[in-house]
DNA sequence: AGCTATTGATAAGA
DNA sequence: TTCTTATCAATAGCT
């Protein structure tokens, strides 16, 4: 039914897919819904696209939980139990792995270790100190970036005094010139060096402490 | 789609609504196989004729329970009764415990850490050291257990091999007395002291090691 | 159930 | 995505 007659298999061609999944999908939906007014059938039509995206048709007259209430009455099929047994699976699951990692957690805390053997004491002593190097590593590196923060502020400190009293003495020399005529220049300040470089504020301080 | 138009209302003819559903039922059918393989998508599709009888499609990848299972992830809806949102809000909240314990146990194993705070560093250093401390002073019991189980193993030995020798003594000299009339006991082994009581076996040996 | 004229759905292209 | 349209598919009415 359309320009030419396709083979029904995967389409490979990606945007040809999602096209015909979106034609495809409209044209069933739309006999669903006409099912259900000619013939008194009650529907329920739930569609995932491989993308994940869903649409879903119910009968008007009814709705999913009563189409699934009668599906379980008909069918014998146990869809509730069954549910609820799978997520009662994981639940013990997820509460196994819990209790190991709770355990593990505690240990190495140093609480409940009473019963343990010596070999088990060792590993976790092991698992302690190679973490309290590992702690201590990322400690080492985080206070190199505070003291090269520090030295950056420092430096940019230095300079800003430096024009600061650069700039002060100019004004003073002006007001004096202005008010008094020409006088020599007082050395205020005159110990800073003149060393010193203007650069910009650095920019690459360290966001972290 | 065929030898006239018709209106989409209910079907008055019991008969002909019944034919009605049984061809557009097996068209629908047809439909959600073909989208199913062109297009990849996951289908639930479940129709009750008026009748009460049931048809059911459900793409062959996947199971109803699933789809449910993903209907009910994607549109939010509660299918499920009390019981079953119980559930699921346990293992919510049991997943994110879990998440949590991950998370510290690798920041003590020195995993993962690059991203955090000094001071939360110091907190996880100080928790590795009172463990380090927690089970080095255990060992420590352990090892002096040790000691002094092998201490009264030492003891127990001494012990025995007096009475052992006390007791070969004692055979050969009455061996002699029987077999050559009696003699002087030969010193044998004498220099093993009387000091020595014998007493019964440690009963309070720690069982671990 | 089959048959087939007819309507409906849609593949390809824009 | 939406529209168009040639073509294929579904099916209404009849047997």
């Amino acid at each position: 039914m359309g320009r030419g007659k396709i083979e029904i298999k995967r389409i490979e061609n990606s945007s040809n897919r999602q096209v015909t999944y979106s034609k495809r999908r409209n044209g069933i939906m739309k006999k669903a819904k006409e099912i259900t007014v000619l013939c008194d059938a009650r529907v329920s039509l739930i569609i995932f696209a491989s993308s994940g995206k869903m649409h879903e048709y119910c009968s008007p007259s009814t709705n999913l939980i009563d189409i699934l209430d009668q599906y379980h009455k008909t069918s014998g099929k146990r869809l509730w139990d069954a549910k609820h047994e799978n997520l009662s699976n994981e639940i013990d699951r997820i509460k196994k792995e819990n209790d190991s990692m709770h355990i593990e957690l505690r240990h190495l805390k140093g609480e409940d270790i009473t019963s343990l053997q010596y070999k088990e004491l060792m590993a976790i002593e092991d698992a302690l100190e190679n973490g309290l190097a590992c702690v201590r590593a990322k400690q080492m590196d985080v206070l190199d970036v505070t003291r090269k923060n520090t030295k950056m502020l420092e430096e940019d400190n230095k300079q800003l005094n430096f024009i600061v009293n650069q700039q002060h003495i100019a004004y003073e020399n002006a007001r004096e010139q202005m008010d008094n005529g020409y006088q020599r220049a007082r050395d205020y300040n005159s110990q800073i060096p003149f060393a010193f470089r203007v650069q910009p504020m650095q920019p690459n301080l360290q966001e972290r402490m």
